[in-house]
DNA sequence: CATGAATATGGCATCGAGTGTCATTTGTCA
DNA sequence: TGACAAATGACACTCGATGCCATATTCATG
C-alpha cells in the first residue's frame, strides 16, 4: 500500500495545483505570485519547486498525470483499427474530463489562451504526448524508413484537431457540442 | 526612406539575434546570460529588453520577419487550387532558408529540441502563424458554421507535418533530403 | 547650421522565479 | 523506542524582467 509519506505527497501536490489554477483564474496568471499559492496551504517557495518544475507546470499537472493512461488506451485498441482512428478514439477518451466540470474547463482553457507563457507550456506538453503515442504507434505501421516520420505525422494531426476542436468550444463558452465538433475536427483532417 | 534611426534599429537587433544564437550554441542556454549577449556589443541589458520580450525570443527573431511572407505567398496562391495543397505549397517556401545554411539550420533545431523553454517559444511562434495563415485561408472554403475550425485543422495539420519532416531531417545529421522529407510528411498527412 | 521636439539609451532600483545548501522535522521500520 | 531515510523550511543568491528618470542621439524646421 502507498504508506503515509507518499499519500501526503499527492495530496499537498493536488492541494498546490488546486489553488494556484484557482488563484490564476481569479487573479490573473502573473499578477499571482508563488507565495500567494503557498501560503493558503501553509507551505514554503522551497516546496513548491520540489513539486513544480516551474509556476506554469500547476496548470497542466493533470496532463502528466494522464500520459501513462493514454498510453495504455492506444495500445489496448483493436489490432486491425487503421493508425489514425485509433489515436482518435485515444483522444476521444478525454474528453470525460470536459464533461465532468464544463465551467471549469472553459476558464482554464480561456487562462491558458490569454497567457503566452502558459500557451507555449501546453504545447511543450502535448509535445511529450506526441511522442510517447508516435512510440506506441509506430509499432502498428509496417517496417520502412520514414514509419517513425509517419507516426508522428499522424498522431500530430489528431492532436492538433482535438485541440483546436476544444479552443473552439471553449471561445464559443461550450454553447456547442464538444463530441460533434471533435468527430468533425478529425473528419476535416481525415479529409484533407 | 527607412532614415538612419530606423536602420540602426534594425541592425542592432539583428545583431543582438546572432551573438545570442552564436552563444547559445556555443555554451548553452541557460547558462548564457543576457548580459553576456549584451557585452560583446556594448549595450546594455535594459536595452535588450526593448527589443525582446524574453530572452528566448532572440531564437526566432526569424518567425516574426517571416509572418507577413508567408500570410502573402499564401494569399498570392492560385485560386482554384486545394486549401491544403495551398498551404503546402506556401510552407516549401521556407526551405530555402534551411538550404542557405544547414550546419547553422540543424544546430539551431537541435538547440531548441534540447532546450524545454525554447521547445514551449517555438510552438507559441507557430501558433501565431497558424492563426494567420488560418485566418486568409477561410476566405477560401465554403461558408459553414464550421470553416474556422475547418481552417485552422489544415494549416495546423501541414503545419505539424512540415515541423516534424524538419525535425527528423535535424535529427539525422541532415543526412536525407529535406524538400523529399517535407514531401512525405505532407504525403502522410493527405492519406491519413 | 542651430535648436527644440521626439525618440532611443543607460543606470538604478525593484520584483519575483528558480536553485543550492544545510539544519530541522517527520515518516518508516527494525 | 531509537536509528535511518526522506521531506521540509529558512536563508542566501542568481538572473530574467520591468518601471523610472536622466542623458544622449536623431530628426524636422527655421
Amino acid at each position: 500500500m502507498p504508506g503515509l509519506r507518499e499519500r501526503k505527497k499527492q495530496e499537498l501536490r493536488h492541494e498546490l495545483s488546486r489553488v494556484g489554477i484557482d488563484q490564476f483564474i481569479a487573479r490573473g496568471f502573473a499578477t499571482t505570485t508563488v507565495d500567494d499559492i503557498v501560503a493558503p496551504l501553509g507551505a514554503s517557495k522551497r516546496t513548491f519547486f520540489r513539486y513544480f518544475e516551474t509556476k506554469e507546470d500547476v496548470v497542466f499537472a493533470w496532463y502528466d498525470e494522464l500520459t501513462h493512461e493514454l498510453v495504455d488506451t492506444l495500445r489496448a485498441r483493436p489490432k486491425h483499427e487503421p493508425p489514425y482512428e485509433a489515436v482518435c478514439a485515444t483522444l476521444m477518451s478525454l474528453l470525460r474530463l470536459y464533461d465532468a466540470d464544463r465551467t471549469r474547463a472553459i476558464a482554464l482553457q480561456r487562462l491558458t489562451r490569454e497567457t503566452p507563457a502558459l500557451v507555449g507550456k501546453s504545447f511543450e506538453k502535448r509535445a511529450i504526448w506526441e511522442r510517447e503515442l508516435a512510440a506506441v504507434l509506430v509499432s502498428r505501421l509496417a517496417k520502412s524508413a520514414t514509419r517513425q516520420l509517419r507516426a508522428e505525422v499522424i498522431v500530430a494531426t489528431a492532436l492538433a484537431a482535438f485541440t483546436h476542436a476544444v479552443d473552439q468550444w471553449a471561445v464559443d463558452e461550450g454553447a456547442t457540442d464538444l463530441h460533434a465538433l471533435v468527430g468533425k475536427a478529425f473528419a476535416f483532417a481525415k479529409a484533407l
